[in-house]
DNA sequence: GCTATTCGTTCTGTTTTAAAGAACGATTTA
DNA sequence: TAAATCGTTCTTTAAAACAGAACGAATAGC
């Protein structure tokens, strides 16, 4: 039942020179132990993975699936080869970080934090689309990934969402705007800087709106916090986001916060693949309180 | 030298459970044999990857690092098992062609057209960008990507970039402007509709626009072709584009065509990973002659 | 058209490797 | 303190991978 793996291995060799006495004079087996052990694969795969033509091999449709398989099985094995060969040297601890590009700056780092000072270890942080973060997650290129929305795992894909943090989201805009605007009613006449559809602050904004009976006049989305903070900075427009994003700016008085809306939240979420073995550091991470990811 | 796959897998399967012991049994292995191969991996690797504490079996940086990548080999290795055990039929010929999401459909669907008919081959067309499309074909997921610019590959990513074909850029609009558009004079009072600027199109556009010293007001940058139809039909604005695109709109006297732009072309690649075994399909899709893609 | 050569397969015995079993040591549980 | 659990080590046995020779078919050279 189970895959021979060594068998594979040379099917793999063969099928990329396309000549079997070559390959054998290659690998340093003879030829007679090549053509078994490929037989003994074909066998077990109930299929043939090459087509005889009188003293040539061709790859079967078969053959070319396995081919496929067997090109990313080995090219994975011989990185980790190459991995401990170059370093007798034993392993540093590793932590990798993906983070949706339109997160916060500002809780990206909160999140990394500890692990800045530490030189037992090394950090990488990658930032990029959901689709291509969960991506390289499932492939193990990534050990966590920071996103401001919860996923759904299923059987294929074991992802475990958990809420790191989450900070209320105000209105945010000059503070020489007049009248001033306020939350539900005093809204009229003013524009809104909000977050793309697909954020799921929007969505809750969305459904307040709703309910107070509102429809505000949209200036801009926007799917980027760093954007946004820029868009509130040098419009009269009101931006509808977390007032930590513009932390500085509300300190120093160039914009206002007019107020939480209530019940909308921006949320921080830890997407990690389920595992027996964690790495211990980022273990420690995620069971932090999530208070301090976010000053 | 060489790593020994059933010595990785021992431990991929030991590292999940994070029992020996049981890990035997349900392999129906003794324990010593099971407990003297991870040794044997460890001595060939250099480095611990289990560290034994007690009775217990702890996974080092090290086994952290080799565990990710069996995962994805073994994993690669159950679905290439189970694709062979669920069929014992044998396998059909499938062509996965990728297609930059921008690309003209009408391209698209002329490249894959001598496939449609055929009932003894799977086709499989996919969208996306470069990045994610290219990953694709490295990993072996995609068997040719479609793009309108070629792709340079180094020794990593083998990629080769083939053009298959290409068709002239002209000036499309409105039949009802005036003063009438006309290259290089008489486009004063006109703006224009162009492909963005990571388009190669629009790069030739560019150079042929400084070299007549022109330099034109741009309306909208559009990367999509199907968009740019959109807009040239809807506004009063120059697209520039292949006349093909709006071949419908131009037959019918939605737009008009106010003539070709000298040495600019819209060109199409197609990317390959160069390989022994093509499949035949795809083969003689490559190398049929260009023309008949874009009629 | 004949012969020599090349290339993959099959069959035989030999060597290497994986496996099982028993003994051991260390740690946890009762 | 005894019993049970769990991983390691040592020795023997079973299974596999392997090499070499014989074979057959297809190509290449004359």
């Amino acid at each position: 039942m189970k895959l021979n793996y060594h068998h594979l291995y040379y099917f793999w060799q063969v099928a990329k020179s396309g000549h079997l006495t070559r390959t054998a004079e290659a690998l340093h087996v003879s030829q007679s132990s090549l053509s078994q052990q490929i037989r003994q694969l074909e066998e077990r795969l109930g299929q043939a993975l090459f087509i005889r033509e009188g003293r040539q091999l061709h790859l079967s449709e078969a053959g070319r699936l396995a081919f496929d398989y067997a090109e990313t099985i080995f090219t994975q094995g011989e990185e980790l080869s190459a991995l401990f060969a170059e370093g007798g040297h034993a392993h540093r601890e590793v932590v990798r970080v993906g983070a949706v590009a339109t997160l916060s700056r500002n809780f990206q780092e909160g999140f990394v934090r500890p692990l800045l000072g530490r030189d037992d270890l090394d950090l990488i942080l990658q930032s990029g689309g959901m689709d291509d973060l969960l991506r390289r997650l499932s492939a193990h290129k990534l050990d966590v990934v920071l996103s401001n929305q919860p996923v759904r795992g299923d059987s294929e894909h074991p992802w475990r969402s958990q809420r790191l943090a989450r900070q209320p989201v105000s209105l945010i805009a000059s503070p020489h705007l007049s009248p001033p605007p306020s939350f539900p009613n005093g809204l009229s006449g003013h524009a809104f800087i909000l977050p793309g559809v697909e954020n799921a602050t929007r969505h809750a904004f969305d459904q307040l709106c709703s309910h107070y009976r509102l429809t505000p006049k949209i200036a801009a989305e926007v799917d980027d916090m760093a954007m946004m903070r820029l868009l509130a900075r040098d419009t009269q427009h009101i931006a509808v986001m977390p007032p930590v994003v513009v932390r500085d700016e509300l300190h120093n008085g160039t914009l206002k916060d007019y107020g939480a809306l209530p019940g909308v939240w921006e949320e921080f979420y830890a997407i990690t693949i389920q595992r027996r073995f964690e790495s211990p550091s980022l273990k420690a991470l995620l069971t932090r309180s999530g208070e301090s990811l976010l000053d």
